[in-house]
DNA sequence: CGTTAATGGTTGATTTTGTAACCAACAAGC
DNA sequence: GCTTGTTGGTTACAAAATCAACCATTAACG
């Protein structure tokens, strides 16, 4: 009742976005003015990237990204030479990604732009609040706490 | 280099997003299904419930909202009729936004929704965890420490 | 004053996302 | 082997976010 007692700043899915917001600023400039990329094709490009050659639903379940988000980013990257399809023989409705040379040289520097400023963000925390919102986050975003 | 050194998971702009968006999806569905509101709208209306009476652009320095969205999201609202708007007779470039009771009647029921959304995510951490958590955060949004 | 710049806010065009319907390939059950 | 249902993925259309240009008003300053 008493607006004290809660206010934007306390909410934790606004605080949230608001860090999420604030913290991505730099690394989306990185991805959109060096390569044109969209949020939803650097996390494909990185998918490939990180665990290889899968397919298009395989990206679905672990980033939890719609399928046409997923099918879209996939046709720009591959209009760009960052990605090959290949269907596979046994069932043929669906089809493996791979990235060609130029998608990885492009994730190998996106993926250096990313870590830098991963370690820029945590170089302002704590080693116990680095620790606890790590832990915290992929709680809260039901991830496997890998 | 080693995949093992740095994956999404471990990537904070990334897991913020993943966390942001896991743990809005249940008040979305609230103000979307029970007064078809858009993000952007539920945002000025508590700007204005919790703050009281203010411009547009007071709430786009509140917020960080681009003031195209804010135009749209308090015409919207107008059109609701959930806020009136009062230009200011000294300078006649602004106008003062003001909830009305109707306005004021969703916020109360959303700002409840609200916290007890946020007291079910609060209650899968440990007081410090949440302690942690919410410092870290703002700082990271770059807020005021309110 | 009169010109130029800045501010508060709106609008229109373009880009991106979301939703639903869809197609092709496969699976299950009879 | 023919329905019926499911899965992987795409496409068309509507909703929303972004970006640039725009008005009206006020401020700055010669």
């Amino acid at each position: 009742m008493n607006p004290e007692d809660f206010d934007l700043g306390g909410f934790l899915p606004y605080l949230l976005n608001q860090a999420a917001e604030e913290s991505s600023l730099s690394f989306q400039r990185v991805y959109k003015d060096r390569y044109g990329m969209l949020r939803t094709e650097w996390r494909v490009l990185f998918h490939l990237g990180l665990y290889g050659r899968m397919t298009a639903s395989e990206i679905g379940m672990r980033s939890k990204m719609h399928k046409t988000k997923i099918s879209r980013a996939v046709s720009a990257l591959e209009d760009r030479r960052f990605l090959t399809r290949e269907r596979d023989t046994g069932d043929r409705r669906q089809e493996y990604l791979e990235l060609t040379n130029a998608g990885r040289a492009a994730y190998d520097d996106l993926r250096e732009v990313a870590r830098k400023h991963d370690a820029v963000l945590v170089a302002t925390l704590s080693d116990e609040e680095e620790q606890t919102l790590r832990t915290v986050l992929r709680r809260l975003a039901k991830m496997d706490p890998a």
